[in-house]
DNA sequence: CCTGCCTGTTACTTGCGGTAACATCAGTGT
DNA sequence: ACACTGATGTTACCGCAAGTAACAGGCAGG
C-alpha cells in the first residue's frame, strides 16, 4: 500500500480542514445569527471565500453540513429519552423536556436549525408547495412516526396514523418551544406539564364554562 | 367643508393605488414564489422601484401588507368554524378542515405567509430566539388561546394552560398540514380525523404492540 | 524537469435592497 | 397670472452578498 502514505495524509488533512471550516462557520453563525455572509465565515477561518465553495459548493451546502452534527446530536437525545425506563406518560413528558432543554440551552443553535436555507431555487413556478420547514422538523416528525408505527398497536391504517401524529407531535412541541422561549410565561417543567395533558386528551374532557358559549 | 373634495379625492386614490400596487404584487409572488425581487414586482405593476418604496417602506413593509389581507381571510374562517353550531368533536374537526382547506386550495398563498421575510435585522447577537415563525401562525396561536380561555374551565393556572395549548395545536395543525400537503398521503377527512384522534388522548389509551418495549 | 494536484489568492460579475436627485403635473393661495 | 406645495414618476447610483474565473505557489511522482 504506498497509497495509505500520502493519500492517507491528503484525505485526513481535508477532512481536518473541513472540520476546521465547520468550527469557524458555527463560531460566526452563532455571533452573527443565520445570516452571516460567506465572507466573514472565511475571515474567521482565516482564509476567502472560493475555498470554502471548494468545500461546501454553496451556502445551502455549508449550511446543510452545519446542521447536521446539532440535528443528530438533538435527535439522539430524543431517542435516548424515548427510550427510556418509564411509563408511557413519564417517557412522553422526557422527551419534551428534553427537546426544550435543548432549544433553551443554545437558542442560536436552534434558530439556526429551524431556519437554514431559506429559498433553495429550483422553485420552476408549478407549485411545489412550501417546504420551509426546517428538515430537522421533518426527520423528527418522521423518526418520532417510526417509533409510534414500532410500539404502538393502531390497528389497520395504524401506519398513516402514526406518521399524522410523529408529525403533528413535533409541531406541537416546536411551536409550543418558539412561543415559551420568546415570551417564557412559565417554566420549563409547567410548559411540559400543559402539552402532556393536551396530549392525554384533556382538551375532550374539560367542562365548558358556565354562561358561554360551548366549545 | 374644502377638505373633503380634494383631500378626500386624494386618499382614495392614494389607497386605490396601493391596493392594486399589492394585487401585482401578489401576482408575482404567486407566479414567482416569495423570493420575488422588488424589481419585479415594480415591473408587473407597470412602474418602478422607488415607488414601491413610498408606499410601503421597505421590501418587509410591502410583504406584511400583502400578508394581512390573507391572515384576516384566513383567520375569520377558522373563528367561523370555530363557532359553528355542533359539539365540541366537531368543532375541533370543521376548525382543522378550514385550515387544510385552505392550503390546499392556494399553497403558494400558504407558502408566503408562512415565510414572509426571513431575517429582519435588528439581531443584537443578544439571543433573541428563532422568531422565525411567520406573524399569522403567532396570531393563530394567541386567537386560539383566547379562544380556549374564554369557554373552558381549566381552572387555576387556566389562562397559561390554554395559550400552551392554543400554540400547540397551531403548531400541530400546521406541521402535520405542511407534510401532508407535501407528501399527500391519505384524504382531507383522514388527516382531520388522525389530529383530532390525537387530541382526544387516543396516544394516552392506545394498547403496546405485543412483544414490543412499551410506549 | 515537467506534470498534476491541492491550497490559496485577487479581482471580477451579477443581482438584490435601498436611496438620492431630478422631472412633471395638479391644485392652492395671493 | 405666478410661485408654492405635494404627490407621482424617472434614471442613476451605492453597498453588499453570492458565486466565479484566472492566476500563483508547494509538493508529490514519472
Amino acid at each position: 500500500m504506498e497509497t495509505t502514505s500520502h493519500r492517507g495524509d491528503h484525505h485526513r488533512s481535508a477532512e481536518h480542514r473541513r472540520r476546521e471550516l465547520l468550527e469557524a462557520a458555527e463560531r460566526v453563525v452563532l455571533r452573527d445569527g443565520p445570516g452571516a455572509s460567506m465572507n466573514a465565515i472565511a475571515a474567521e477561518a482565516g482564509i476567502t471565500k472560493p475555498i470554502l465553495y471548494r468545500h461546501f459548493g454553496d451556502k445551502d451546502g455549508l449550511y446543510r453540513a452545519l446542521a447536521v452534527r446539532h440535528t443528530d446530536a438533538l435527535l439522539d437525545g430524543l431517542r435516548a429519552a424515548l427510550d427510556a425506563p418509564a411509563d408511557r406518560r413519564r417517557r412522553v413528558e422526557a422527551t419534551l423536556d428534553t427537546y426544550l432543554a435543548a432549544i433553551e440551552a443554545r437558542p442560536q443553535v436552534y434558530r439556526f436549525l429551524m431556519h437554514p436555507s431559506e429559498e433553495t431555487r429550483g422553485d420552476e413556478q408549478g407549485f411545489d408547495v412550501g417546504r420551509q420547514s426546517a428538515p430537522v422538523l421533518r426527520r423528527m416528525g418522521e423518526e418520532l412516526a417510526q417509533v409510534i408505527a414500532e410500539r404502538l398497536d393502531l390497528g389497520p391504517g395504524g401506519e398513516e396514523q402514526a406518521r399524522v401524529w410523529g408529525h403533528g407531535i413535533v409541531g406541537m412541541m416546536h411551536a409550543a418551544g418558539d412561543w415559551w422561549l420568546r415570551e417564557r410565561p412559565c417554566s420549563r417543567a409547567q410548559l411540559v406539564a400543559h402539552l402532556a395533558e393536551l396530549l392525554w386528551g384533556r382538551l375532550a374532557v374539560v367542562h365548558d364554562r358556565v354562561g358561554a358559549p360551548g366549545f
